[in-house]
DNA sequence: TGGGTAATACGAAAATAGTCGTATTTTTAT
DNA sequence: ATAAAAATACGACTATTTTCGTATTACCCA
C-alpha cells in the first residue's frame, strides 16, 4: 500500500495555504488581496505559485468558471504536525519539550491566560 | 546601533549546527561522519557547506592548523528561538499555543513523564 | 624520498524557489 | 460595438541552495 504523499509546502505556499485555511474558498484575487497586506509582491506571482501549488496537489481548483477558484487540498493539522515533527528533529535534536519550553517563552508571541489554561487541560490529559 | 544579524540558516546549515553544538569543537571528517549516518553525501559536500558557513559567520573556524576545526558561531537557543518565532507566524498564525498543542500532541515523539513535569514548572511559573 | 592518503580551495552544474512580463482571452460598461 | 479591465497561461530570468569533480597542497610512512 503506497504512503499518502506527503508534501512539504515552501515558505511562500505556506503563507498561501494559511489564507486558503481560513478562507475556505478563495480566488487568486482574494489570496493576492490579503498577501499584499503583508508582503511586497506582484499578482502574477501570486497565481503562478498557486497554479503550481495546484499542479503539485497542494491546492485543488474549480476551473469550471471564468474565474477560478481555488481550496486548501491538505490538512491544516496534518501539515502542521508534518512540520512541526521535522522541526522538532531538525532544530530540537528530537525533544518535543525543548521545542514547548521555546515557545512558552517567546516574548513576542505571549500566550494569554487562557491558552495556558488551554495547555493546562491537554498537560493533565497527558499525565494519565 | 545596529541590530545583531539574524541569521537563517537552511537545512542543511542546521543539520551541521546541530552537530557542532552537540561536539561542541570539530573537524570538517568528524561532521561529515556524523551527517554521513543520516543522509547520503559526499565529503567535499560537507566541507564546501561548512565553508559557506564560515563565510556567512554562522560559524568559526581555526585554520592554524592543517587540519582546520570548526565550531558554531551562532548561539543555539538563540537561533531555535528565532526559528521558531518564525513558524508561528508561518504555519500557526502567530499563536504558540496552538504549536503547543500540536507539538505535545505528536506521537513519534512523545514525552516522557519527566519532561511533562518540566513543561509544569514552566506553566506555573507563566500563570504568575 | 617518493607515493599514497587526507585535507582544503574553487568553480560550476543541478535543483529548487520566487519573481514578473507579455500574450491571450473574457467580461463588462459605456 | 468597442475599449478598458480582469483573468489565466506561460515562459523566462534571478536568486539561493545543494551537490560534487578536480586541482592543489600537506602529511605520513615504508
Amino acid at each position: 500500500m503506497s504512503v499518502p504523499k506527503l508534501i512539504k509546502p515552501t515558505e511562500s505556499e505556506l503563507e498561501i495555504l494559511q489564507i486558503l485555511w481560513t478562507k475556505g474558498l478563495a480566488t487568486v484575487r482574494e489570496v493576492h488581496e490579503e498577501l499584499a497586506q503583508i508582503k511586497n509582491v506582484g499578482y502574477t506571482t501570486t497565481l503562478k505559485l498557486m497554479q503550481i501549488m495546484n499542479e503539485k496537489g497542494i491546492v485543488k481548483r474549480d476551473d469550471s468558471m471564468r474565474t477560478h477558484v481555488y481550496q486548501a487540498a491538505v490538512n491544516k493539522e496534518k501539515t502542521q504536525k508534518y512540520l512541526l515533527s521535522k522541526i522538532i528533529d531538525n532544530l530540537f535534536g528530537g525533544s518535543p519539550t525543548q521545542l514547548v519550553i521555546q515557545a512558552l517563552g517567546d516574548e513576542s508571541h505571549k500566550a494569554s491566560r487562557e491558552e495556558l489554561d488551554k495547555i493546562q487541560v491537554l498537560l493533565d490529559s497527558l499525565k494519565k
